[in-house]
DNA sequence: CTTGACGGGTTCCAAAAAAGAACCCACTAT
DNA sequence: ATAGTGGGTTCTTTTTTGGAACCCGTCAAG
């Protein structure tokens, strides 16, 4: 199996790491998150190759994760924003950079520090229920295949 | 910059995608979680090559995600496990999951459900402040610089 | 005692992707 | 006429994958 082909998976994961999954991407987002929308202002930033950027940003505008809208005429420019479904990915973003400032932040600490402002106090990103508004753990979830989809689950070994 | 030296970068994030930031180490963690444990199985789920998957088995045991133990002696034989430090990874995979089956989902909806056991009802993942309890909103969260590291904050446009 | 199977890899080569640098184009400003 | 800006594309070299074969220790069967 190639890499390109993961998107015809049977997996909602798989299919959204066809688009956000491989290397860059993710950090393309975490600059969008930042307010980053101008072609070279990521590629400053990130120190990725043009080519490799302008591969990258294609891949999130096709995938509706971003939108190229032009902010003037002659010369044409645009710049590339978040959509509503690319603002969706914000939990991951934020659980990804939180766990890097628990276990791999250096003697400086965080660079980044995040601030809930409806509480004022620094974000702890936490898994929530929505159903039931509690905090979740993962051994308090179990997964069943849906119907119509068998022989995919796991391999009858205990957690 | 290479990709392989992104983990230089003084960005929690971009060090935790050093890790975990490829093409195929996601998926094999979305398997970790569903209770995967062994080469072959891994190899035959995922599709991937031997070599790949061996490569990426291994960073996640040195980034400390996952623990190579032994299940038998004579002949040696072991499995990857998750430790602590790879299942605090758990809320990033289900958002990734989730959010797939939001918007990528077809005609058959999504291939498996989460049950949160406690409540009983499919799991409606949110983004929980951990100090005051209410669901976040990403425009609710403002990011500040760690002073001490200047210069890498946003290009001061309004989200 | 030879053959085959199992789990868990490593080695080889060809093909694809990324790195790095140069180039391009439409327009504006000097 | 020249230089600069935003947003790329094209080129060549290096690195990483994909695909397949091979290896190793052990057990079990014929």
């Amino acid at each position: 199996m190639r890499w390109q082909d993961i998107d015809q998976q049977p997996c909602s994961l798989a299919r959204t790491l066809a688009i956000i999954g491989d290397n860059w991407t993710l950090l393309v987002l975490r600059d969008c998150f930042l307010g980053v929308r101008r072609f070279d202002d990521f590629q400053q930033r990130l120190g990725v190759t043009r080519h490799v950027l302008s591969d990258r940003l294609r891949k999130l505008t096709e995938g509706g994760i971003l939108a190229k809208v032009a902010y003037q005429e002659r010369p044409t420019r645009h710049e590339y924003r978040l959509t509503e479904k690319g603002k969706d990915l914000y939990p991951v973003i934020v659980h990804l950079a939180q766990w890097g400032d628990k276990y791999l932040a250096d003697e400086h600490g965080a660079p980044l520090h995040r601030i809930h402002t409806t509480c004022g106090h620094t974000l702890d990103a936490q898994l929530q229920c929505g159903h039931c508004g509690n905090t979740v753990n993962a051994n308090e979830v179990q997964v069943k295949e849906n119907p119509g989809f068998e022989g995919k689950l796991l391999v009858n070994s205990e957690q």
